[in-house]
DNA sequence: ATTTCTTATCGTATATTTGCGATAAATGAT
DNA sequence: ATCATTTATCGCAAATATACGATAAGAAAT
């Protein structure tokens, strides 16, 4: 019988951090959220051009991006607006911060 | 002919940061690091024991956190004692905090 | 109803990650 | 030299992640 993950306990904050982390995990998801955040909102075909990589790839890891929670989509039709999720960002945000800081700078 | 990730130019930044979140993306990996942090160091033995998981395993989790720079390891034989490496600890804060807060703190 | 545009999803191939038990390696003590 | 202790590494299986091209899905416009 195989042990898995699931069956250890983790703190909350642990799994999500985790979850954000493994988000965080590729150089293009981190090169799409820097992109996003510096022009506030975009659409994916926006996206697709700073990258050589497929427009199924590329649709791949914005979806990865919007499950972990770091950004929502907007239907624009026939485009999709993507904005950088403000609530779970800040959220990210403070765990990291308490993480490496060991501190909880927030309020 | 395949493209990989090897052929896309990210900024040294965005390389790095993906390499810590990577070795951050499992909550395993964000509990000795915890652990880690609050003893000041520890034994592999002392890790394994707070795991319900085989010492090989925990063992390839602190190999992945030392590849990535997070923990550095100093013979004490029999054992190896493992302390957070300060220096790429620091490096990796600033990173997570000036991608989160978009103004570097550090100095 | 058909066409156009944009984006998501499917199917597939390959690579990487995660876990285990078994074994090797390294050192100190007998 | 042998043994005990501790930890790393090997070999394997299963699950995930990453990339692609092809196709489907959705809405607006004709």
């Amino acid at each position: 019988m195989k042990r898995t993950t699931k069956d250890i306990f983790y703190k909350d904050e642990t799994e999500k951090m985790a979850k954000y982390a493994k988000a965080l995990a590729h150089p293009t998801r981190i090169k799409i959220l820097n992109y996003l955040d510096s022009q506030s909102c975009c659409f994916t075909g926006d996206i697709v051009e700073i990258f050589p990589l497929a427009q199924s790839t590329v649709s791949q890891h914005l979806k990865e991006l919007k499950v972990a929670g770091l950004i929502q989509g907007e239907l624009k039709p026939p485009k999709i607006k993507y904005c950088i999720n403000q609530k779970n960002w800040k959220e990210a945000q403070i765990l990291f911060n308490s993480f490496f800081n060991k501190i909880n700078i927030n309020e």
